[in-house]
DNA sequence: CATCACGAAATT
DNA sequence: AATTTCGTGATG
């Protein structure tokens, strides 16, 4: 914790040269313990105390080749303070060097004040004109990217013409206010103070010495206790005037000076019109201390006088909550009054959509039962056919139709004789299809379904099989076919029409009816699995629906928009054969 | 008074 | 040599 000895709260001393513009309390600093005059100063790096060039003897010239600088005190009180020089443009310069002399160095210094904050800062940070080298923005590395002056950089794809540090880098100290973050919830009550000190001096110019102390009434009271308050937040003193004092002192003499004589000449006369302005100001910082940057905000919590957070626009999380909860009674009955004064359009589409989707899952359902019922009555047939007697003589019957036509294979495109094109192109696809696989993420989970997918789990892709149990080559074989088996397909006339018959033939010598059991069976499953993904799609509209329903006159949606009555006598906007 | 733009010093 | 970032004049 570095302090400022000089401080408003010193109050008036040696008061026989306080200037005619400045309040009695003004601060003083130096061996002679007068008031900043507008010259050059030069701030111990120990003590923080500043002192005229004049008095001790350090012209600006000087001090521009100092780079550490230790009034007499300090120096008589700890020998080891030296102060340290500049050298020209030379790596050793930073190191320490025994050179007491006072160099005048080549090339261009900025016009600040040859003051620095301790050695420990001088080392660490280089070019220190702008930064302290102690606050959170100069300890920051990188850029935030995101700043208008990040995105100006050739690194982040800018044109590089704003040529200025990331703002979240901008010394919160040292730094041009206008360069550091823009958003005014980051400026610190260093900047506050900054502030009180320049306009006390500024209005002090202006105001009567009532008005002057009403106004400071007026900060004291929000002010002051939020010092405290941030004074835990950072290791620096919350108030250091020193540090902003050079830009006053130095670059604004002919200005102020000009101001103060023609206010003297003005001052009686404008008597009024100064407290207006005064009235008008002190109104203005009460309002708009969120716009001003570098401006304390008080908590827009209902009711509270504590200051908002750094980052927020309240004091606490409770505080926010209070507004919000505020906000929705204040909102909230004139919306849903206004919601109830026209019918809503939507909402009734919505209530015949509703309707439509579950017409359509009932139909799902109906048919789902349907294909269940024959998937039942397809396990029944097949257990019959099971039964059926070998008739060894048919098998001939269909012996050599036509020996010489041939057809070929639809995957392997091998030509085959159409009395085993079945048998061949079934084994055939199967053999192909086996290797790929076809799988999901997750298993199927169909409550009510029996024997549907295959399912089975793959652990080296995570995957289950996605396909109907039924047609699986990949997870499945046709089981093998005992030699006294039947064939057993049930005969059909007109393609349709069963005759109650069964083909007798054994299963292994039967061409015909290849497979018959397993493709009925995936025929009556694969419609299964339509009906099932159908009643999933309603389903989801369905989902959809109450969604979109229930957000429409919700909290959310009431707060957020409002339905505005243009035409008071038309409410319903639909045209007449809609309605 | 803030912002933009840019030369140039400081730094890498 | 390239990059960073400072100070300052022009501008609105």
């Amino acid at each position: 914790m570095d302090s400022e000895v000089s401080d408003l709260d010193q109050g008036p001393v040696g008061g026989a040269e306080v200037r005619m513009d400045r309040p009695p309390h003004a601060p003083v600093y130096c061996v002679c313990r007068k008031p900043d005059s507008n010259c050059f100063m030069i701030g111990c790096d120990n003590c923080n105390e500043w002192f005229h060039g004049d008095c001790i003897g350090i012209s600006e010239k000087m001090a521009k080749s100092i780079r550490e600088w230790y009034c007499e005190k300090c120096r008589s009180k700890d020998g080891s303070l030296e102060i340290k020089y500049r050298q020209k443009k030379s790596k050793q310069d930073k190191d320490f060097e025994d050179d007491r002399m006072v160099r005048q160095r080549g090339g261009r210094t900025p016009d600040f004040m040859e003051r620095r904050r301790g050695s420990k800062q001088s080392v660490q940070v280089k070019r220190s004109a702008r930064m302290c080298g102690e606050c959170e923005a100069c300890m920051r590395t990188e850029d935030c990217a995101q700043c208008d002056f990040c995105k100006d950089m050739k690194k982040f794809g800018g044109p590089n013409k704003i040529r200025q540090k990331c703002r979240l880098r901008q010394c919160e100290v040292r730094a041009r206010k206008m360069l550091r973050v823009k958003d005014e919830e980051y400026y610190m009550s260093r900047d506050q103070d900054y502030y009180s000190s320049q306009d006390d001096r500024q209005l002090s110019d202006e105001f009567s010495e009532n008005e002057l102390e009403l106004y400071k009434q007026y900060r004291a009271g929000t002010y002051d206790e939020h010092n405290v308050a941030w004074g835990s937040d950072d290791e620096e003193a919350p108030y250091d005037p020193s540090q902003h004092k050079r830009a006053v002192k130095v670059k604004h003499v002919k200005r102020r000076e000009k101001r103060s004589e023609r206010k003297k000449e003005e001052s009686k006369v404008k008597q009024h019109k100064k407290k207006q302005k005064h009235r008008d100001k002190v109104r203005h910082s009460e309002r708009a201390e969120s716009k001003e940057p570098g401006g304390l905000r008080q908590c827009l919590g209902p009711g509270c006088v504590e200051m908002a957070r750094a980052t927020s626009k309240y004091c606490s999380d409770d505080c926010g909550m209070k507004l919000a909860a505020n906000r929705i009674y204040e909102i909230l009955p004139q919306r849903i009054q206004q919601w109830q004064q026209s019918p809503c359009i939507a909402e009734e589409q919505g209530k015949k959509l509703l309707e439509r989707i579950r017409r359509d899952q009932q139909q799902a359902r109906l048919r789902l039962t349907e294909m269940e019922r024959r998937f039942h009555e397809l396990e029944g047939i097949i257990g019959k056919a099971k039964q059926q007697t070998v008739q060894e003589d048919q098998e001939v019957n269909e012996g050599d139709d036509d020996t010489d036509f041939q057809i070929f294979c639809v995957s392997c495109s091998h030509p085959i004789n159409p009395k085993v094109a079945l048998r061949h192109m079934e084994r055939c696809y199967a053999k192909y299809e086996s290797q790929t696989s076809f799988g999901s993420m997750y298993p199927t989970r169909i409550e009510g379904a029996t024997r549907l997918f295959c399912d089975v789990y793959n652990p080296h892709s995570k995957t289950y099989c996605k396909r109907l149990q039924i047609l699986c080559p990949e997870h499945s074989r046709d089981p093998k076919v005992p030699a006294d088996e039947v064939c057993g397909c049930p005969l059909v006339r007109d393609v349709f029409e069963p005759t109650g018959e069964y083909c007798r033939v054994p299963k292994r010598k039967c061409n015909k009816h290849y497979c018959w059991e397993k493709l009925r069976r995936a025929e009556v499953d694969l419609e299964r699995v339509r009906v099932w993904y159908k009643l999933d799609e309603l389903f989801e509209q369905e989902r959809n629906m109450r969604t979109a329903m229930t957000n429409r006159a919700g909290l959310l949606a009431l707060m957020l928009h409002q339905t505005i009555q243009h035409d008071p006598v038309t409410t319903d906007l639909r045209t007449n054969k809609e309605r």
